[in-house]
DNA sequence: CGGTGTCTTGAATACCATCAAGTCTTGTGG
DNA sequence: CCACAAGACTTGATGGTATTCAAGACACCG
């Protein structure tokens, strides 16, 4: 079994200065492009952020619920979950947060997020001010696109969610979450396709708080899925190999 | 047992003409009174706003899901539903509609919605056009202080939701519902005190497919806590009887 | 006055959780 | 570099919560 080599996400965190958001794969993907008038940045003016730029290790917290901060956070690289803790230790993951992912659109308005956001892989973000941002955005039409598009689509994913919680079953929700990621890797190019492959380094304990699910209960569906040759998981890599077969599943009801 | 009259929002309905909005309980509540301009209205100027407005009469849709509109509906009197329709005919409610909810932040950005609306009771809404409405948000810094207050609430809702979904019990689930909706009709001064009432004209198939039950179950719960002497519900009005113990139900972790 | 919608209750069943034991991998300090 | 601990995953046995199925009571409406 190959092993591959620790994934790119973490050689960049070691580095000493970021790179420049005009090397950034997502940078014309979110709303970095149209919001960066609110990093003080000229038209033409090289892209280098003094401040903004920042990295978590894997598993680290990158801010807590409830704390007051004047940082709008945006993924550049790594993948991060939004997540909510009740005071038994159980956990809800709201959303899986990717590359050019704004951590949250309500962020815009308010200092006090309702959820805690963590590190699954390292991570490097880079922050814009609110104040700035705020005052962009009644400049800049394109922005307010951009803003208002990532709005309903985080609306509409936490609707989605919230009807998979409610009406479907575990093998469903297993199977919509990874198509969900799947969609959402491939508008960034990170999708492989013949076989269909992406990056996968969720462990089994985040999909089972993303679905309301436990690990355990986890473990079995995803192995009945692997036995049923319609998934292979190895090396913190997914690969779809009956994409018609879990697609049905997924669209089930 | 004294069976109460219809509830006054049927009276309403059968009126020729909607009452002014200058009359409505919640005109100041929601962005109504911010976003009047859109209704073409001069400061001062009688509240008649010819043509915007529309009744829907009980278990009737509003708007359906992926319809395109370019009307932005506000909620004046009654209950409405937002709902997701599966296509084995399961149901999930996403949200309840008080008086003086938008309907959805979304629509100010997107002619289409993904949800459906369906009256509870006789519902009494009127429309913004959006166009309009987004016209008026750019010169109005209140309405977008408003608009931004109502979609953190809107995001907040849905994922308390996803955690209820996810990650707690039916008799939890219940208990939350309904202290939520206490909460929401309490600021709209719709809540009676000593003993805690209120009018709730849900069926249990609405709670059940807010909250991913089967109404079977829901009965059964409900049941639990009216012999515990926790609620009583009769003739569309509930009573909260032992406050502290319903609390401690919602609130068990 | 039958039809429809709502609610209740009981019995049988399905789905998922919990508990537990064991394997394998990953990370860490000696 | 090895030993050990912690984390991640698997699998089986058992149990609990909620679903499904079914039958009946009741209210409301045309």
């Amino acid at each position: 079994m190959n092993v591959r080599p620790r994934p790119v996400v973490a050689e960049l965190v070691t580095r000493q200065t970021p790179p420049p958001c005009a090397a950034c794969a997502v940078y014309d993907f979110g709303i970095c492009r149209a919001a960066s008038p609110a990093w003080a940045l000229q038209p033409g003016e090289p892209f280098e952020f003094q401040g903004s730029g920042h990295t978590v290790p894997a598993r680290r917290v990158v801010f807590r619920e409830h704390e007051m901060t004047e940082a709008v956070p945006v993924i550049c690289e790594g993948w991060a979950a939004s997540t909510v803790m009740l005071s038994d230790g159980t956990r809800q993951i709201l959303s899986f947060l990717l590359p050019g992912d704004l951590v949250s659109t309500a962020l815009l308005f308010d200092a006090k997020a309702n959820c805690s956001v963590e590190a699954i892989t390292d991570v490097r973000y880079r922050t814009f001010n609110r104040a700035e941002l705020k005052a962009t955005l009644l400049k800049n039409a394109d922005l307010l696109e951009r803003l208002s598009k990532a709005w309903i689509e985080e609306k509409s994913r936490a609707d989605q969610l919230i009807v998979d919680l409610g009406r479907r079953t575990a093998e469903e929700r297993i199977a919509r979450l990874i198509l969900n990621l799947k969609d959402r890797l491939a508008l960034r190019g990170m999708v492989r396709s013949e076989p269909m492959e992406m990056d996968f380094p969720l462990r089994q304990h985040h999909i089972a708080d993303a679905i309301g699910l436990t690990p355990v209960h986890v473990s079995k569906v995803l192995s009945e899925f692997r036995h049923a040759g319609i998934l292979r998981i190895s090396d913190r890599s997914l690969t779809i190999l009956d994409f018609a077969r879990f697609r049905r599943i997924a669209l089930m009801r």
